[in-house]
DNA sequence: ATGTCTTTGTGAACGCGTGCACAAAGATTG
DNA sequence: CAATCTTTGTGCACGCGTTCACAAAGACAT
């Protein structure tokens, strides 16, 4: 519970620090295009070029996990696959399990980018009766009622949950109660878990509000204000029509 | 985000942090709900554990905004809900144009989020012929060859990029010079664009990474370091030929 | 009106992340 | 072996974001 409190105590991990930890899989992915066309080393500065950040900090960020690099030469673009693989722990087997196979899950489910780095999908699920049998990616959808069967036989630790919103603290709830530790939530609401699970949020219409307060920046750049605050703080009787409210009503 | 270089210095323009920006879909979100159960004000506190945050930070929030509430009382619901989606831009029309109609771009298609705030899908593109002219979500694919026209009748400024990898920064490119100004990113790559041009990338992939390496954390936790490190740093002279030697970790 | 109680708005301290700038390390050349 | 050149690794300073803690503001009761 407690939503907002105890949220990440610390990733005190002792070592890297959150926000490096989240590049590493961008470097991961320039190193291995690199690899790809078999170039032995790379410099900080390439690299970084390729990554999308600043060289200091791709150094840094290097630093946390040790000294693999060699001074004048660069970095051994091997060796770093692996040893950035290993601190993200994708040298092992990580069962997932998508709930919620509407558009959004089956997507998820055909995505590339899961089944090409040590996460397999171990299985559908949805809580549509019509669903059940179905295959999605290959893989047969399973109906809800299997959840906990399903996560206790494989082991499995790392939940995806793209359902609805409505039904996502529930599916949260049993998915924690079965044994999942790490949930990430595609489903627009704030999820409670225990301490020890970790969540991460992938919200796709916030992306959108973000870009649109900057693009509504960019417009009015120029032009002074003009959209004066027409109702006052406003005591009560103001029911106006349908703004942004929209009933719970997600695609699935 | 962006492409490293020409980041955004600051959206210090006078204004709302970048981080505050980001919080306030959530919180328009949360108001959103209280609104429709026609809650009439808030105190920081409920709100904040709605949206999931400390509630000095959302007060903090919020008088970047102005000073919209009223001691000893909260915040009137309604009245926030207009400012916050004012100051988002919301409260205008956005056209936007899906590129890559697959699993995913027919997720987003889908997605009731985008429409239910201001959003609204003007085009459906794809680079197959074959999905020209079949309906996704109500609306009838197009060819990439109308990308620069649909852009320019609708007047479109912000684009969603769902294609594979490899063909992102040419649609990129493309959708730059037909004028657009803020792009949401689903491929996994590092786009290039020109200083104006805002990105903001959603990867699937690297959420998942990222839980991977707390969730290895967790699990060797009790465990002292069990995985060594086989291959030194690969001393000099270290310079293989064609032995390719592939982890073959994956594609992309 | 006065007092009490609630909740906002914010000053200030703190910690994290970023980027600069440079010394150290090693390769490379003569 | 010495000199030079390249590139890493990091100390340091700075700025942003978070959180605490509290005074000010207003509602509400008497």
């Amino acid at each position: 519970m407690a939503t907002g409190r105890t949220h990440r105590p610390a990733t005190r991990s002792r070592g890297i620090p959150e926000a490096t930890v989240a590049r590493l899989p961008l470097y991961l992915r320039a190193l291995t295009a690199l690899s790809e066309r078999s170039v032995p080393t790379v410099s900080s500065e390439e690299l970084a070029a390729a990554a999308g950040v600043n060289s200091a900090k791709l150094r840094k960020d290097f630093s946390y996990l040790g000294s693999y690099g060699t001074r004048g030469v660069g970095y051994d673009v091997e060796y770093l696959v692996y040893q950035i693989s290993r601190e993200l722990g994708l040298t092992q087997d990580w069962p997932v399990v998508i709930v919620g196979i509407g558009n959004l899950g089956a997507a998820l489910a055909n995505y590339g980018g899961f089944a090409s780095r040590g996460f397999r999908v171990a299985a559908l699920i949805d809580a549509d009766p019509a669903m059940a049998g179905k295959p999605v990616a290959g893989i047969s959808v399973q109906h809800t009622d299997e959840l906990e069967r399903i996560i206790d036989d494989n082991g499995v630790s790392i939940g995806v949950i793209a359902t609805p919103a409505g039904a996502a603290q529930q599916v949260c709830d049993r998915l924690v109660a079965a044994g999942i530790t790490s949930i990430l939530n595609f489903a627009p609401t704030v999820l409670s878990v225990p301490e020890g699970v970790d969540v991460r949020k992938v919200d796709l219409s916030i992306e959108l509000q973000i870009l649109a307060f900057h693009e509504q920046r960019k417009a009015g750049e120029g032009e002074a204000a003009e959209d004066r605050l027409p109702p006052p703080p406003a005591t009560k009787s103001d029911r106006k029509g349908p703004d942004g409210d929209l009933p719970a009503v997600m695609p699935a």
